[in-house]
DNA sequence: AATAAATACATAAGTATTTTATGTATAATG
DNA sequence: CATTATACATAAAATACTTATGTATTTATT
């Protein structure tokens, strides 16, 4: 077991809304809370989505018409999925592609080599 | 010739400072505006650095102590050249490892293929 | 010769996204 | 019984950028 540094918050600035609208296109349905778990676990915690992060996205993706809502109970606790629309997966797709494609150019710009010893 | 789709601004976000970094590592010392020329060839003008982001970067680096300057001057016109410090060659490799530690984690959370149909 | 475009710097106002902080409340754990 | 985890939310502050504006010289166009 070892300490994972996570990325200077520059860094994850921009790809919020990707990493939200992907994870909902390959999950089907998940609330706020999972999200943030989810990204932490697949990351090996180098990306950790802060919740006054996170619920503004959603609430912001949803008012633009990606994202569909439905509240469900856990004993008293309320949650909230959230689901992709139809427009939410046009989106997903679009950046997705986008990122690839900027990643691509980044790469290189560096002169990044692909490397392979990944998470 | 074809029209090049620039990146949405939310992706840029906070690579900025890595790319000029990485760029003075390679090419010694460089001038602002040869900066945003410079990127602008390198990506097909896919990424284009507005003097409004990149002048205040500048700025911030060399009080940061990771880029030094001098003045130069073409006939009456005046050129600042910038080149990195030593702080600043440790700093542009952190970055671009950072980064390039950053774009597989992303990969893999995204499901994105190396795809090297590139620029 | 006059005008426009490119070169070269700079800064300020506005916007967007995120961090940090705070708040509320329930459920599980030790 | 107290702490931690779950689960939502919002507001203030910080940050990084876009857009707009300003100045001035040099080169290209008409």
């Amino acid at each position: 077991m070892y300490l994972c540094t996570m990325y200077s918050s520059e860094l994850i600035k921009g790809t919020l809304k990707t990493i939200i609208l992907n994870l909902l296109k390959e999950q089907g349905r998940m609330y706020g809370y999972e999200i943030t778990q989810r990204v932490k676990e697949l990351t090996n915690s180098k990306i950790q989505i802060t919740e006054g992060a996170l619920y503004p996205t959603l609430h912001s993706l949803e008012k633009n018409g990606e994202l569909s809502t439905e509240k469900e109970y856990i004993g008293k606790r309320v949650r909230k999925y959230y689901t992709l629309t139809k427009q939410g997966h046009n989106t997903s797709k679009e950046r997705v592609n986008e990122f690839a494609d900027f990643v691509n150019t980044m790469r290189f710009l560096l002169n990044i080599e692909t490397k392979m010893n990944n998470v």
